[in-house]
DNA sequence: CAAAGCTCCTGACCGC
DNA sequence: TGCGGTCAGGAGCTTT
């Protein structure tokens, strides 16, 4: 049986609904993908801030400064998007948990679009293109950072390794997880050892790698002379390519007809699949009980007791 | 220092 | 149908 997650919307599947939505790497980098061609080279003609905060205060005078700047690049870091701007500035974007970005069809004027409750941020480029950044929950935030901060202010100095990055393979997982007590579930949610995994990619992640959420974190670093790591280090990698590629199929494939960007159908192997056989598995469910759910630093973790060891 | 717990927030869902 | 309770989670902060 399918089981789709869409990210970043309430999505029901006429089976079965997902209502936590949570812009991991992926979705982000979707989100990224799908704003290029409406800002990157764009001057900001308008810049509406609707509320003074989100999780955290907007920088003092932050429409004002965004507005009239060129935007010359969308970078992605883990999970935050990073518009570079003409005058060395960077106007960084977290999502959080249900962020989203909203580009409104050409010709919003006719108030079709107005601004709903939960948009906060809104903006219009030199070509009439119109954003609304939109986040129910405000665990997103925006601010602005001169480029040459980026690398020790406190948002990015600690982040961990990029897992898309070149480096990113079993050795450099392995020295970021050693002398990690905590499981290593708990551990690969931590933005500070691999920036840009969350919950449901985690939960993937360990599947596809055989790893029981429980284990120890250092102890996978340790297991087998790095090859538990690298297998780790693999899947992580595949996982997230995969839900991007998904995310990308569904950019090229599919106008939104809202213009909302970074959502799209992704098949789970365990995620939110509680009680269900995982994929190709021959186990008796009815006796083993399938993919089982547990809770770990207060998150569900979704795992299979079979293949995950 | 590391690790676990708490907290922010709203919408969907469930049971009565 | 309405209403209150529960759950979801990213990540900084607080506590141990």
């Amino acid at each position: 049986m399918p089981c789709f997650h869409r990210a970043n919307i309430a999505y029901g599947t006429g089976f079965r609904y997902f209502t936590g939505v949570m812009p991991e790497l992926p979705e982000v980098e979707t989100v990224r993908r799908g704003l290029a061609p409406v800002l990157e080279g764009r001057c900001l003609r308008r810049v509406e801030q609707r509320r003074p905060d989100l999780r955290i205060p907007f920088p003092e005078n932050f429409a004002a400064r965004l507005q009239g700047q060129r935007v010359k690049r969308l970078d992605r870091l883990g999970k935050y998007i990073l518009a570079r701007l003409e005058d060395g500035n960077v106007w960084v974007i977290h999502l959080g948990m249900s962020g989203r970005m909203v580009i409104d069809p050409p010709g919003f004027s006719d108030g079709a679009a107005a601004p709903g409750r939960h948009d906060h941020v809104i903006i219009e480029t030199d070509q009439g293109r119109r954003i609304r950044f939109n986040d129910a929950r405000r665990f997103g935030l925006m601010t602005l950072l001169p480029e040459s901060e980026i690398a020790t202010h406190p948002l990015f100095r600690d982040l961990g390794l990029e897992p898309l990055g070149n480096d990113f393979n079993g050795v450099a997982l392995a020295a970021a997880l050693r002398g990690k007590k905590t499981p290593i579930k708990s551990a690969l949610l931590d933005q500070h050892v691999v920036a840009g995994l969350g919950n449901i990619y985690v939960c993937e992640s360990l599947y596809h790698a055989g790893i029981a959420p429980l284990r120890q974190a250092h102890r996978v670093a340790a297991a087998a002379k790095g090859a538990q790591a690298e297998n780790l280090a693999r899947a992580i990698r595949q996982v997230l390519g995969d839900a991007i590629a998904a995310g990308g199929s569904s950019l090229r494939d599919h106008v939104q007809p809202s213009g909302e960007l970074g959502y799209f159908q992704h098949r789970f192997a365990v995620y939110g699949r509680e009680g269900e056989p995982c994929p190709g598995c021959d186990c008796d469910v009815r006796r083993k009980g399938g993919i089982k759910r547990i809770v770990q630093s207060g998150r569900s973790t979704f795992y299979c007791a079979i293949r995950q060891r």
